[in-house]
DNA sequence: GAATAGTGGACTATTTTAGTCCTGTATGAG
DNA sequence: CTCATACAGGACTAAAATAGTCCACTATTC
């Protein structure tokens, strides 16, 4: 359904709790604990934001893992990029010989178009909006909210 | 990857398949030859479709498949909901007992801002648009075209 | 009434995703 | 200098989603 993975959505998580602990340094386990998720599942995504540059390590005792920048600058599409590879709604849909419109694939310029409008709507939105909802919420939406997520799990 | 299904990559594939017989009805196994798809698979594809009613069926014999409307009134949004369901790239991570950003999922809102920028991205391009590249092809290329459309029928 | 062609659903196989575990390495404290 | 802590890397298993196939049934035409 065109939907990220759930590793990326907890990734989500795991970067809102060290954007929530920027004083210092947050362990995998202290992260664990906060989010409710496996350790072991939060350790595999800590090590793929730190391969990816989002968020820094330090190793030994007293270690962790810290935002390598301010939540401004990390944006959903960095998100995505680290913990699913490259946004790319089709990868074009010509394999060799599978193609039924010969050779040059008609149907990808228009793909790469919506591509393209998606990464824009990725590249727009920063960590920091994901965790301080931009329209200040009065009290009624925030309610709808509530009953909206319910409703759907 | 956030990417697509093959089965909606295919999707697009039979349709364009039916828009390029827009004179009369194909059937399915005509529409799996001409995009050396497996026949079960499209027929798949096409019973989806003419669920969803971006495609119209005729039964018995001299029956078939054609588009229910014009290429440039289906949205990619449309194929996509068709076949992949409502679009949504993420159900909300807020699961009970799992966000760890208390009960009301703060991540939220910014997601639904995206999820609704995709969807402005996938309803603004048809199949139109999906068949005939938005940029004009060269001439040469165009040319290509036209003789394999020819050789394979 | 025989052949054609769509309908619906069940089923299997494959692939992807999620989650776990183990071994190794760097750092700091005692 | 040794031990405990905590990240690094990768292999592995389990679970779920996806892709693909098949069958019995219904409608239509000749």
């Amino acid at each position: 359904m065109l939907r990220m993975s759930k590793l990326t959505d907890y990734g989500t998580l795991v970067l809102a709790q060290l954007a929530a602990n920027d004083r210092g340094l947050s362990t995998c386990a202290s992260v664990a604990a906060a989010t409710h998720l496996g350790q072991p599942t939060v350790s595999k995504l800590l090590k793929l934001l730190a391969r990816a540059g989002l968020v820094v390590s330090v190793r030994g005792a007293q270690g962790g893992y810290a935002l390598a920048r301010p939540p401004e600058t990390i944006t959903a599409a960095e998100i995505l990029d680290a913990l699913e590879g490259p946004v790319a709604i089709t990868a074009c849909s010509s394999a060799v010989g599978l193609c039924g419109l010969e050779g040059h694939c008609r149907v990808g310029a228009a793909w790469q178009r919506i591509n393209r409008s998606i990464r824009v709507a990725l590249e727009s939105v920063t960590l920091a909006d994901l965790l301080t909802s931009p329209d200040p919420l009065p009290a009624e939406m925030l309610e709808r909210e509530l009953r909206k997520s319910a409703a759907t799990g």
